[in-house]
DNA sequence: GGGTAGATTTGACGCAGATCAAATCATCGG
DNA sequence: CCGATGATTTGATCTGCGTCAAATCTACCC
C-alpha cells in the first residue's frame, strides 16, 4: 500500500528504526507472567497463574527507544503486544504525508490485532517502552484455547470503539479550545487509571503530536493551550505536566457548553 | 448523562420514537433463523442449524419505520440488534445540538455491544428495517457458551475498529472533496460487499447526514458533490443514486493524491 | 558555560469551509 | 394537476483555523 511503510530507515522525528521483529534487544525475562506489574491491569488479568506460566514461554520482553516503531502501517500483521511501561503513538499516513495520530498506548495496553494481513497503523514509541511481544499464531492458538482471554479482548475492543466514537465526534464537531479541553482531561483520566498522578499531569507528547492526534496543527495547539492559561482553567508546571485548576470549567469547555 | 436520551418524544426529524424494547410491532417469525437470509453474512454465520434454532428462540424481530429510534444514546444497554434490511445511523450529540454520525448500519450488521451499563449512541432508522434482538443477559449466556461467537464479535469489532481509525484520518485530515470522494466509495465498495448494486450507489441518507458523518456542513456538502460533478468524477442518477464514472480518479481524490 | 538544534510560542495574513440568505427542486396529499 | 413542505443547490459574506515567518525557549552536547 505504502512503500515507505516497509522501508526502515528515515524516520520522521527519532532515532533509529527496528522491524517488528527484530528489534533492540531482548529484556531481562528473569520475572515471569505471573509477577508482571501490569498484569492487572492487561489482558492477562484474565488468565490464571498456570495459564501464565504457559504464556510467558510463548512471549518475548523487549525494549523499544523513542522514536523506534514496532511495527509499520502495511507490515505483516505478526506479533501482538502487551505495553509494560513507557507510551507509544499510533498513526495512519496520507500519500503527501498529512498524518492522523489514532491513539495514545500506555502500560497495561494491548496492541496488534489486525482484521486485515496487514496493520492499520503504524506504532512509534513516544517513550521508552517495554512491551511483552506474542507473535501472531501463538496468539490465534491462545484465543482458539482460552474463551476467556477472548472475551476479554471483545471488552477491550468495545471500550476502544467507544473511545473511538467520542474522538470522531471531536475530530468532526468540536471547536479547537473543545478538543485541547478534551484531550488533558482525557490525558488525566488515563493517569489515574493506571494509578499515577493525574493532576498535575504529565504530558508526554509533542505539541505536534498533540495536534496530529486533534486534527489540528502546532499553532493551534499552542495557541489553544495559552488562552486555556489565560482563562484560568490550567497552569503549566515543570516538567512537560500541567495542571487543571479548574475541572468543572475544563469539563464544561471539553463538552461544548462552556464559554 | 443527557436528558433528551430518555425521552420519547420530539424527534429531530422523523416519525415517532420508541424505548428500545418496545418498538413497533413483532414481526413475522415463521421463517426461524436457519434460513435467514442475511446468515451467511452476520454474526451467525459461525453458528450451526442447531445452534441456531436455539438462538430463534432467544430472539424477537421487529420492524422500525423511518425515524425511529432503536435506542438512545444514555439508554441502559438492554439489547443487541442484527440488522435484517434497511439502514440505520448511528449518532452522539452535544449538549448545545451538535451532533456526529458515528455510523452507518446495513443488512448483516451487528449493534448493541456496549463496554458501559448505557448505550454510548443513539440508533435511528434512516430506511423501514426488519431486526434481530436479542436481550443483553441472552446475548451474555450466548457468548459465555459459544466461544467462537465471541470470536466471531470480536472479528467484527476488529474490523469497525480498523474502519473507525479511517474515519478518524478522514475527519482529522481530509479536505471537503476528499471525504466525499473517500464517502462515496465506502458507500459503494460496502453495498458490493453485501451483494447489491454498487456503481451507481444508491445513497440512502440525506446531505445533512451525510455532512455530520464527515464533519462538514449540509452546504459544503452539496456544493463538493457538485465540484466533483463538474470535474466529471461522478453522475448524479434518478432515485438518489450516483455514479461513479472514474473510480480511478476517485480514489485518487480520495487517498489525497488527485488534484 | 556556550553553542546548537529542535520545540514552542507569538505575530501577520490568507483561505477553506461555516454561516446567513434565497432560489430551485422533489415529494406527496388532496 | 396544485399547493405545500422540506431537501438541495447556489450565492454572498464571515471567521476559525491554517500558513508563513520570526522570535523565544529548552535540552543537550562539548
Amino acid at each position: 500500500m505504502q512503500d515507505f511503510a516497509t522501508e526502515t530507515t528515515a524516520m520522521p522525528g527519532g532515532s533509529a528504526a527496528a522491524d517488528a521483529l527484530s528489534p533492540s534487544l531482548p529484556r531481562d525475562t528473569s520475572i515471569p507472567c505471573v509477577s508482571c506489574d501490569v498484569r492487572s491491569r492487561a489482558v492477562c488479568a484474565v488468565m490464571s497463574d498456570e495459564e501464565l506460566v504457559r504464556l510467558s514461554k510463548l512471549t518475548q520482553n523487549q525494549t523499544y527507544a523513542p522514536g523506534e516503531a514496532l511495527f509499520f502501517e502495511g507490515d505483516e500483521a505478526g506479533a501482538c503486544f502487551i505495553v509494560q511501561d513507557g507510551a507509544l503513538k499510533l498513526y495512519k499516513l496520507l500519500p503527501d504525508g498529512r498524518r492522523q495520530i489514532t491513539g495514545f498506548l500506555f502500560k497495561g495496553d494491548f496492541l496488534g490485532l489486525s482484521p486485515k494481513e496487514e496493520y492499520g497503523f503504524t506504532a512509534e514509541v513516544l517513550e521508552e517502552a517495554h512491551a511483552c511481544v506474542l507473535p501472531a499464531e501463538r496468539m490465534d492458538e491462545l484465543i482458539a484455547d482460552y474463551p476467556k482471554l477472548s472475551n476479554r479482548l471483545l471488552n477491550l475492543a468495545s471500550m476502544e470503539l467507544a473511545s473511538a466514537q467520542e474522538q470522531m465526534l471531536l475530530l468532526g464537531r468540536k471547536t479547537a479550545q473543545e478538543r485541547i479541553a478534551s484531550f488533558l482531561l482525557w490525558l488525566s483520566q488515563r493517569a489515574a487509571d493506571r494509578g499515577e498522578e493525574s493532576n498535575p499531569v504529565r504530558v508526554p507528547m509533542s505539541r505536534s503530536d498533540m495536534g496530529d492526534y486533534l486534527g489540528l496543527t502546532v499553532e493551534t495547539v499552542s495557541r489553544s493551550i495559552t488562552k486555556l492559561k489565560t482563562t484560568g482553567g490550567i497552569t503549566l508546571k515543570e516538567g512537560n505536566r500541567i495542571e487543571i485548576n479548574d475541572p468543572e470549567l475544563m469539563t464544561a469547555i471539553a463538552a461544548g457548553d462552556g464559554c
